[in-house]
RNA sequence: GCGCAUGUGGUGAAAUGGUAGACACGCUAGGUUUAGGUCCUAGUGCUGGUUAACAGCGUGGGGGUUCAAGUCCCUUCAUGCGCACCA
């Protein structure tokens, strides 16, 4: 049994992997210097002049279910790239918090019954110790949870920085747009100068108590503030989840008005709660994608939901004929208003036929007594249709017997109620235009409305013809009154014509718009930061000072939200936190003694959180500021490293593509205001961002449905069949494939790699599978590759029976010598790139290229040792001291290549003749094209082929290919 | 419906328009081991051919550009993802 004592395998790698782990941690060998605040390192200020390197993982959620294979995929690929960037020269900040507020662990707390602050923590507890297994390169001292007090002071006190702003437009546009955000101070002392006027209804009310802000009282200048701050207040329609007793943000409700958790049915409900004014951001968040390196799916998705579109808003006279009126005569009837719409396709003005507007647009109060009944019931219906009956019903809709005049016509076209316009997008108000609108087509045919087609396809409109709209591209047609004549022109032309048409005669106006909605930031459940604020008892809003921070969350008899029916529209939301008395009525003293308020009893969205934790990883215990600008303008600046952008930020960030338009855009948008009040140097928080992919699995069912452990699967091969089948138990089960998890049992734990392999063997195996940002099937049974691997590396290294180091100083033959440099090179070019799996078939062809050597020279071994260390860090760094080495491998110097070494003496050419390759030579790699050519034809291979034929062309690419046409001879008898 | 991505051996996958299948799993044969496993060596896209030489075919299907296409273009099918009354 003493046989191989010292083969690697999976105890001696635990054995390794254990020592290392804990000498890193003595050494604090991944403590990443700040150039100021307690974690300067031995340089002090200059952080060792070493350009900074920041690579961060998606937030980790600590759920109780504990981790599967898949779970580490991100972090193993990040330390990797952390440890060759640190190998590179850089000073590598990587380290890993957790996100611990939110649904899913209030959930978990309420199935275990208990605490959500112990559940939240055991769990990180848990999830702590299984990846330290993983020997990540983290600077320990830099990891938090953001339900520690001293990270929710933060959370709270930015929140406060966009309570106590607003958004400036006319500093806005002095500045290009940026430095828009200022202290709500500053448009105090506007009104108080009277430079800005009140908003309606304060300017113009004197029951108000007159038009200056000097007469409005405490109350009504906490509402005229309201209106301006970046997170405010506002009684608006909102998206309320009986079932899940909490409201949510647009952007965690589907498509089809369902919550993303839970699937729960969502209402729009009129409530007073709290939103980000992110809007205002709308354009910088469409602009700034250009700035950054993502992916351009992301950004797509990101442009798409943000929805910017420019077009010309138009105000159309209303008018509101008496029976007794002549509706073909305007001059006659009598003008009730104005309404305004938005459109992307002003040029199709000639088409339009019919107004559109939501059933709650407020021109429907100007309808006639006996229209009211009937504008009341289309109301109430619509209001009782899901989101999925309205996208896949029949347009609907009623006349409210007004009409809008259109200004280049004349004509009285008649308005409707109805519930395919959306009453947040845009004036809530369109012009119908049948013949270029799909929608509006389907609307003027049940309600038999005129289609007039404006624009024409070249080949002219056959088919199309009242059978459909036509939104193609085109020559405009039907487009000519006394006004305007628009016939002939191309569409982009006849808009710009008729846009100045509109302009001039002051009834429109080019505007952009946007489908992004203010986020709401308000939620009634008991795990999240409670908001900084509370009402005096005149119900004046206020902020508390930063010395009252953080506001740590109250014991409750219980912090259960009260749910509802899921189905019952009329619930109301109930917080957990107004069920503590003591805590939500409380004396403060804010400056002007002791008085008695009322704490807001809400709780901000696990987003909150998330938002800003790349920022604390900068400086972890800090007090002072929410980020010291020293340490700020050093890790994130822009341009602060060689790939660093014009917009700065995190140089790399990695992690899932779910959150596209969730945490990556409200991140982005607090960044900006962080940056406009000038505590950051960087536009944008994330300047490269890749998304890995998934590691999944094979899943098996059983005829009934049920799952059935995936690793005691029979495979059967019935012969002659293409596809296997499967049993389990001799009963035969069915395949699928997709996600990892304990329920579908096909889970496959870290823990059981560690103890099967060891954790490098993991790593390895997790990197070689395929391309990072690629989902693949996890397979434990190709494990082994990797694991042999490793050991074969170590047998080149060290003796399996005496642990003697069998490497010598001895220089390394030709070949082997252009093999280690090629590698290197090929190496240093796919680490660059994020292609890990490909080095690391490189390297083992390196190692298989010395295990045939009779004596491994050591310099060979070194460089493929400190080549592996990224992926294999114990076993690399146990080699590298036994091959000599005192000091940890972790800060080396990455092996260069020397470019002599990468030329051939001697390359294969091949000769393609018609396409077909018919020989191949052996040639200098300097060899010029007509060497090659010269010695292709003398190849009696090549004059076999060509024997007969005539040669009719000579394509050569020297030295690789040579390409010769040829045909057959024409024989002239 | 619209948009994007992806289709390569038995499997995971490689291939700046220039030798398709690197590397690995699996499989086959042989060797070491007094069992199995480990480990070592060789082979392994498919078809034909004697196990050889060699030939033909081959990157979802069809077509095109090119001396040359997995790669570029058109078209079509399948799968996945995103968006979906946004005027």
């Amino acid at each position: 049994m003493d046989e191989f004592r010292y083969r690697y395998n999976a105890k001696l790698a635990n054995d390794i992997e254990r020592k290392w782990q804990e000498k890193w941690l003595r050494d604090g060998t991944f403590h990443a210097a700040n150039p100021a605040g307690d974690l300067v390192g031995a340089d002090g200020e200059h952080a060792g002049d070493k350009q900074p390197f920041f690579v961060m993982d998606m937030f980790p959620y600590p759920s109780g279910a504990g981790l599967h294979v898949g779970h580490p995929l991100g972090y193993i690929a990040t330390d990797v790239i952390g440890r060759f960037q640190r190998m590179q020269g850089k000073n590598v900040l990587h380290a890993l918090g957790y996100d611990a507020f939110g649904l899913p662990a209030e959930q978990y707390a309420m199935q275990t019954g208990e605490h959500p602050r112990d559940t939240t923590e055991s769990n990180i507890k848990t999830m702590r110790e299984q990846l330290k297994r993983l020997g990540l390169a983290h600077d320990e001292r830099r990891s938090f949870a953001t339900i520690d007090p001293s990270y929710v002071k933060w959370t709270q006190w930015i929140f406060l920085q966009l309570f106590n702003s607003y958004y400036d437009e006319t500093y806005a546009k002095e500045n290009g747009d940026i430095g828009s955000a200022r202290p709500i101070s500053e448009l105090v002392e506007k009104y108080e100068s009277s430079t800005l006027t009140l908003p309606e209804p304060y300017a113009s009310d004197n029951n108000l108590g007159g038009k200056t802000w000097q007469n409005l009282t405490a109350k009504e200048q906490s509402d005229v503030l309201m209106l301006s701050r970046l997170a405010y207040i506002s009684e608006s329609p909102v998206n309320w989840a009986p079932g899940l007793g909490t409201v949510l943000a647009n952007e965690e409700v589907t498509a089809d008005g369902l919550s993303e958790r839970g699937s729960f049915p969502v209402f729009k409900k009129e409530l007073r709660q709290w939103s980000m004014r992110i809007t205002e951001y709308a354009k910088r968040l469409t602009d700034g994608l250009d700035t950054i390196d993502w992916p351009e799916k992301i950004k797509t998705m990101q442009r798409n939901w943000i929805g910017e579109s420019l077009g010309t808003s138009i105000k159309f006279c209303v008018l509101a004929p008496y029976e007794y009126d002549d509706p073909n005569d305007a001059n006659t009837v009598p003008q009730v208003g104005e309404i305004e719409v938005y459109t992307t396709r002003a040029d199709t003005l000639f088409g339009a036929t019919f107004f559109a507007v939501a059933p709650d647009h407020e021109i429907l109060t100007n309808v006639q007594d006996g229209r009211r009944q009937s504008i009341a019931d289309y109301q109430a219906q619509a209001g009782k249709k899901s989101a999925v009956e309205k996208m896949q019903g029949e347009k609907t809709g009623v006349f409210s017997g007004l009409y809008a005049l259109n200004p280049v016509t004349d004509m009285m076209l008649p308005i409707y109620a109805a519930d395919y316009v959306l009453s947040d997008y845009g004036t809530g108000a369109i012009m119908a235009v049948p013949g270029g609108d799909q929608r509006d087509f389907d609307f003027a045919k049940k309600y038999d409305i005129d289609i007039i087609y404006t624009v024409s396809p070249a080949e002219g409109l056959g088919e199309i013809e009242g059978n459909a709209a036509y939104t193609g591209d085109g020559v405009v047609i039907n487009s000519k009154s006394e006004h305007l004549d628009l016939n002939g022109l191309d569409v982009e032309t006849a808009k710009n014509k008729m846009n100045e048409w509109l302009t001039s005669r002051q009834i429109g106006e080019v505007q952009t718009n946007y489908r992004l909605r203010d986020w709401l930031f308000s939620r009634q459940r008991y795990w999240g930061e409670p908001f900084p604020i509370v009402y005096d008892d005149e119900g004046v809003v206020h902020a508390l000072p930063e010395t009252l921070l953080p506001v740590e969350l109250p014991d409750v008899p219980d912090y259960k939200p009260r749910t509802f029916d899921s189905d019952d529209a009329d619930s109301a939301p109930e917080t957990p936190l107004s069920r503590n008395k003591e805590w939500l009525e409380t004396d403060l003293d804010l400056g002007d003694g002791v008085k008695h308020y009322r704490r807001d009893a809400n709780t901000m969205p696990n987003w909150a959180g998330s938002c800003w934790y790349y920022l604390r990883y900068l400086d972890p215990n800090e007090t002072e500021h929410v980020v010291d600008p020293k340490n700020d303008e050093y890790w994130l600046s822009p341009f602060h490293n060689e790939t660093a952008g014009e917009a700065g930020g995190v140089d790399l960030y990695v992690g899932g593509q779910e959150h596209a338009v969730l945490h990556l855009l409200y991140a982005r948008f607090w960044h900006m205001v962080l940056y406009d009040l000038g505590h950051v140097k960087s536009k944008e928080p994330f300047h490269k961002l890749f998304n890995q992919g998934y590691i999944e699995a094979y899943a098996y069912k059983d005829a009934r449905g049920a799952y059935v452990p995936a690793d005691e699967i029979m495979v059967v091969n019935v012969l002659g069949q293409r596809e296997n089948r499967y049993s389990w138990n001799d009963v035969e089960v069915f395949e699928e494939y997709g996600k990892m998890g304990k329920s579908l049992k096909n889970a496959v734990t870290p823990d059981e790699m560690y103890e099967q392999y060891g954790a490098d063997t993991f790593r390895l195996y997790e990197m070689s599978m395929g391309p990072l940002d690629i989902s693949r099937p996890w397979n434990t049974r190709s494990v082994i590759g990797a694991e042999r691997f490793l050991q074969r590396l170590w047998r080149n290294v060290i003796d399996e029976n005496t642990g003697e180091l069998l490497v010598k100083d001895t220089e390394p033959d030709a070949e082997t010598l252009k093999a280690m440099h090629k590698t290197i090179h090929y190496v240093t070019v796919e680490m660059r790139e994020m292609r890990p799996n490909t080095a690391i078939a490189k390297l083992i062809g390196l190692n298989n290229h010395i295990t045939k050597l009779d004596v491994i020279p050591k310099k060979v071994a070194e460089n493929l040792v400190l080549m592996l260390s990224p992926f294999a860090p114990h076993i690399s760094e146990e080699l590298w001291s036994r091959l000599g080495h005192e000091k940890s491998l972790a800060h080396e110097n990455f092996p260069t290549y020397d470019a002599k070494y990468l030329v051939e003496d001697e390359i294969e050419s091949v000769v393609q003749i018609n396409g077909k390759i018919r020989a191949k030579l052996s040639v200098s790699p300097n060899i010029t094209d007509d060497e090659l050519e010269k010695k292709a034809f003398e190849s009696t291979k090549v004059q076999e082929q060509i024997d007969g034929f005539e040669v009719v062309k000579v394509i050569v690419r020297a030295p690789k290919i040579i390409s010769i046409v040829v045909k057959e001879k024409v024989q002239d008898w």
